[in-house]
DNA sequence: GTGAAAGCGCTAACAT
DNA sequence: ATGTTAGCGCTTTCAC
């Protein structure tokens, strides 16, 4: 927060007056009036122009935009059923791999008018349940939701009021719901492999809550990692876990970290924003990265190749997450033909210096091609 | 873009019936029924609850539960007039800049129950134009924006045609327009009078379009800085324009950066975005930070201070942002005592490695209390 | 305290 | 091709 409080300007009149000035919308009826002719008239250039004569249309359109008229899509809605809002509720707005999602589901979905209602839960069921009151009073014609809850009790009761929805990196095939989602288990013991290969003997998971499906499966993941690494040596994993996914939450793991016994030589985290945090306790505990701890993250969001140290991750396709789940959801909500399915994308480890054991100081020569 | 597509599973069958069976929605008609009583009794008991006796109400309220009833608001809407719907319309909410600042907004509004309609314009004029027309056509009850042209216009008429509006990150006393917005002039004499402080002569700008108001700003704050530093030395700034504020075209400017004559010590950007891919680019031409280029950045978003180098940055108080931009606009919209105001917060310097001569190497001992 | 009825702005079926 | 009309689900007088 800054030092100097935020300074005032007043400029015009209170609003009480403004507010009663407020003047009616214009309605289809004025339209209708201006331009001699019924409202159902006017209904049809709206929705459907084909049928009204070139004269009478032009007649109407005028008298639209010399009213101004916007059409009142709450009242279209009322009649027709649709709404055309989409509700995405996921865990954290402030996180860059939720950010790319929603980038690449606007865009899909704007291109058909679609609005989204923006719901970030902050990991909490309450608030979460919350949302999705409010949105379903709003009726919306469907909903992208990374859920809290590592069960998907809550996504199920939303498909069976009705609702068309989708699970946005989670898989929902054990309950028949659509999703476009990535293999966590998988992604996870790509990096704990890294790590084992490396030759960690002790490495560490700093994870989210455990209600937390991914947190479950990356946690997974590393545990099947571990198992098979002890075939041929020795290998521990220690789980640190935290209360939200967070940079903070990284950094305050790192005094656990740096206390477990055996002490670890490599953390992996179950997201990249506490991977961040993680990064900057050791940074200041003066723990070397990655001499004397490696650390790997998860998402591979933009900024962790920038790191300092750049940051080992594994990749997840956001951007083409958002984009698949958003077209999976409009099938289904248009009544396209449909079938229930979850998208699976294959995950990506992306090594870099925070694991590499030293640094790689390539020639500048050979740099360029 | 992960080398494995997506693997789709199919698990039930086509929707087509789905849909056919999708029920019919519960109104408070059937709540009406169930409870034996008049709808507008049921009406009563959402909105006026103590104005019905306690053992109706108590039916009422058991019929709502058992039928699973939940209230349509487009149906609220259309005889009350207020959609609880709130549109934000920023540049690009791929940047944790504006992410902080909608992390704000939302936590104000949504404990009101209000909904976010986001939309991000990738700083696209028409596309903001259409979100206008959308959100005005959801009759959203009040506006957060963050125009993408430098006139204010746009904004100027959402409040004309009755639309509460709050500028985001941009003043409007000059139109009457309430907003909470940092001195972006004031905000960048800071950096530009650091850079010329630590002795550098030739520097650039590398900034947006000059579409964007914020960019007009930075760069008049420089131009200050700079002929104020001509009064006793020689003095340089060059203006690099890209295309966005975003990481690849922050990137793309390093050539011309490096190109440019007389070649500058020290280059500023528009934002930290910029700034990232600057010294991206900037290390993948061997140029060394802040050694043979200093930079600074500009929104201290999260992530700068994490960089290699850590970034200097002009700070903005973002969250801080979102929750006077919601309240201003909060009160607008409850029609509480209100007066159109600009809220204005200032910037504040924050000098890392990107900046500082030479890294500061503190001894060990002194890092704790 | 409760019910009846009008109407918010629009669409769609039917009539002309 | 255009007009008329009956609602969509709810709130809100106004009677009782």
């Amino acid at each position: 927060m800054n030092r100097v409080g935020p300074a005032e300007r007043r400029r015009s009149s209170a609003s009480g007056t403004d507010r009663a000035s407020a003047k009616r919308r214009v309605t289809i009826r004025e339209v209708a009036r201006l331009a001699q002719v019924s409202i159902g008239t006017v209904s049809n250039v709206l929705n459907n122009p084909s049928v009204v004569s070139a004269t009478t249309r032009r007649r109407v359109l005028d008298a639209i935009d010399s009213t101004r008229f916007v059409r009142n899509t709450a009242a279209h809605q009322l009649r027709v059923g649709k709404s055309r809002t989409i509700g995405v509720v996921l865990l954290d707005i402030a996180n860059p791999f939720f950010t790319e999602i929603v980038r690449g589901a606007e865009h899909v979905l704007r291109d058909q008018d679609y609005v989204l209602m923006l719901c970030s839960t902050d990991e909490s069921a309450n608030r979460e349940h919350r949302y999705f009151r409010v949105l379903e009073e709003h009726r919306v014609d469907g909903l992208l939701v990374c859920p809290v809850d590592s069960d998907l009790e809550s996504a199920v009761a939303l498909v069976a009021r009705g609702i068309p929805t989708v699970l946005l990196d989670r898989d929902g095939s054990s309950h028949g719901l659509c999703s476009a989602a990535v293999d966590d288990i998988r992604g996870a013991e790509l990096a704990a492999d890294h790590l084992f290969d490396l030759g960690h003997q002790a490495i560490a998971l700093v994870n989210g809550p455990a209600a937390i499906r991914q947190c479950i499966d990356r946690k997974e993941g590393a545990r099947r990692s571990v198992q098979r690494a002890r075939r041929c040596r020795s290998a521990s994993l220690q789980e640190i876990v935290v209360g939200a996914l967070t940079i903070d939450q990284g950094e305050a793991a790192v005094a656990a970290l740096l206390a477990a016994e055996p002490r670890p030589s490599a953390v992996m985290c179950a997201n990249d924003l506490l991977a961040f945090g993680v990064l900057r306790g050791l940074a200041a505990a003066g723990v070397a990265v990655p001499e004397e701890m490696a650390v790997v993250g998860y998402d591979d969001v933009v900024f962790a190749s920038m790191l300092s140290p750049s940051l080992s991750s594994v990749r997840q396709p956001k951007y083409e997450l958002g984009v698949a789940a958003a077209e999976l959801l409009l099938e289904e909500v248009t009544g396209a033909p449909h079938e229930h399915r979850a998208i699976r994308f294959e995950p990506e480890l992306v090594v870099r210096a925070s694991s590499t054991p030293r640094p790689v100081s390539v020639p500048r020569a050979l740099l360029s091609p």
